[in-house]
DNA sequence: GCGCCACTTGACAACGTTGTCAGAAGACAA
DNA sequence: TTGTCTTCTGACAACGTTGTCAAGTGGCGC
């Protein structure tokens, strides 16, 4: 800037002016602070520039996701871009791999970067760590699942809607015998689908048969085991609802070994690519990732223009895709 | 760190020393100087200490991907951040949607941000715009695709040999006629894949039948109905190679559409999740995105630990995955 | 000629940090 | 005692910017 300013023959002050695009600065200096910027290959510095504005915001954001590869986690990633890049806001992104700690060191390094705001896909059960952030005026949103001790606001699926739905689709298909498959109990989103697995069928003064249910599951094999196990049981299931991707995928995998994937009816929670080319094509509870994350990126923003509104938990709507396997009747 | 120093009764230097875990702080003064660093949750700020450091470094680097929420570049995101949390080193990500224009704001807005560094997955043609970043002593590294008018490290697939692999395949189970359905020639990589096709065909002396091929197909639709015109034509194939993961899957929806699927072979470039799951399950060459991505940032590192040896193209082997689809005989 | 105003321009300090260097304090040997 | 050496500590300037404010210039009306 110094060896513009001096190209230029016109102060440090000016060639500010001008980079900013300031008015106040006659044409002829202006163009002159051009050519010399040009020619000299000069780039702003933004760091040193949010360092002394008084507003102090470095333009980036900090996303902590599950992890960036997974399609759901990709998929909000995108969409927070998209909004962010229409405010000339670059995104940090880092993956937690479910671990409480990996969380909490990303959260700092993004805090030593003095990021302008967080989202976080949460893994941990305690959140109060963030009220340093809060604090220092960061707004933090949480999508997918809500905080525990903290007020913040967070952007989530209707996870027992959703689960109501597909318990709901498949009583209306004849099935009586429903088996449930979940993912670990501790993460609030997969105990919310648990819940809504047992409302829906308590409203429907059907008890829980205790064989059909299966939680805690990680992962596609051991989803298959577990499915694998309950359709070989004394008396299996007419119909098996997977509460997330991969178990869906499990429980497919269990139900072709077993050569029952056109006999037992199948509904999962969380669409996936091309589960409309399975045979039978799988239908499916879709949650909208990019809505989730278009949603939560607007209410940062919004809190970074100054909205100071109590806190708010945003509520994103599931949706059936019937495509096959939940049709298939008992 | 003023107040820090103010309660601690020492000065900004000592408070800066503790904060680094520099050497040669007495162990009374650094336990004084982090009680009242965590009684005022004081946090350190990366952005001011990077500008002010002789080394400059922001810890950061950018990565410039066509869409962070596709498969392929999200396996690249996640490798190259788990060799970059390594070295306490977090990772900028942009999408670029394939569009030069696009890159050259995210490089610039990357630039703007003084990363350490950047790691481009391409779309324009041109990286001749990239000098001022290697002057200004940024490192680049291109991955997926080579950079053009510009010297710089990449890292690709073996794009010819992997696709001669697969026409190897297909003669070798007898096929003749086999057709090519192939992206963008444009793309740097879809025209070295076409080029194997092309190369393969004629070492085993067979001529290329301009009605098998079909270049410059964008996403499933058109790979869909490209496939399914060539199917329908008056001599049709017997097997069919995919240059693309989405072009694979457009293929596949035409074969089943008209009831081929099982009649004629398919082989895709570019493996996908599930592809084990369809009937057929589809073989694939299989390119290592992860492997890709861990070689990228190990050769960005490298430079920034002042590798300054020659620029190199490296290239990372895909792996034929045989699943069914590809073993179909003519 | 004078006063007033609008418009440009630049000097200076400051943002939060660290490199440099010099000074203070204590240990030790002669 | 003195000198020398080591260890610890802090004053100060600087990194690349921008907010504040004062000063310079020229136009206009009286």
């Amino acid at each position: 800037m110094r060896d513009v300013a001096a190209l230029a023959k016109v102060s440090l002050k000016t060639v500010s002016r001008v980079v900013n695009g300031e008015p106040g600065v006659s044409p002829v200096l202006a163009r002159r602070v051009m050519a010399a910027r040009d020619r000299l290959g000069y780039r702003h510095d933004l760091t040193a520039s949010s360092l002394r504005r008084s507003d102090g915001r470095s333009r980036t954001i900090g996303v902590v996701l599950e992890d960036v590869a997974n399609p759901f986690a990709s998929t909000l990633h995108r969409a927070i871009e998209d909004v962010a890049v229409k405010r000339r806001v670059l995104v940090l992104a880092g993956s937690s791999d479910e671990d409480e700690e990996r969380e909490q060191q990303l959260v700092s390094a993004f805090a030593s970067r003095r990021v302008d705001g967080l989202i976080i896909q949460p893994s941990s059960h305690d959140h109060s760590y963030l009220l340093a952030e809060r604090n220092a005026g960061t707004p933090v949103v949480f999508v997918d699942r809500p905080p525990s001790f903290l007020d913040a606001d967070a952007v989530v699926t209707d996870n027992v809607a959703g689960i109501r739905q597909a318990v709901r689709h498949l009583l209306d298909h004849g099935h009586r015998r429903i088996a449930y498959l979940g993912d670990m109990h501790s993460i609030a989103t997969a105990a919310e689908r648990h819940q809504g697995y047992v409302e829906e069928l308590a409203e429907h003064n059907i008890a829980v048969d205790k064989h059909l249910v299966r939680l805690d599951l990680r992962g596609i094999e051991k989803a298959q085991a577990a499915a694998g196990e309950i359709l070989q049981g004394s008396r299996p299931p007419t119909a098996v609802i997977a509460g997330q991707n991969l178990i869906t995928i499990g429980a497919f995998r269990a139900l072709r070994e077993l050569g029952l994937h056109k006999r037992v009816a199948l509904v999962g929670f969380d669409d996936f690519l091309l589960a409309d080319l399975l045979e039978p094509a799988i239908t499916v509870v879709a949650q909208d990732p990019a809505a989730i994350g278009r949603t939560a990126a607007g209410v940062l923003f919004r809190r970074l223009d100054g909205d100071r509104s109590p806190s708010q938990v945003h509520t994103v709507k599931s949706r059936m895709i019937a495509r096959g396997s939940g049709e298939i009747p008992p």
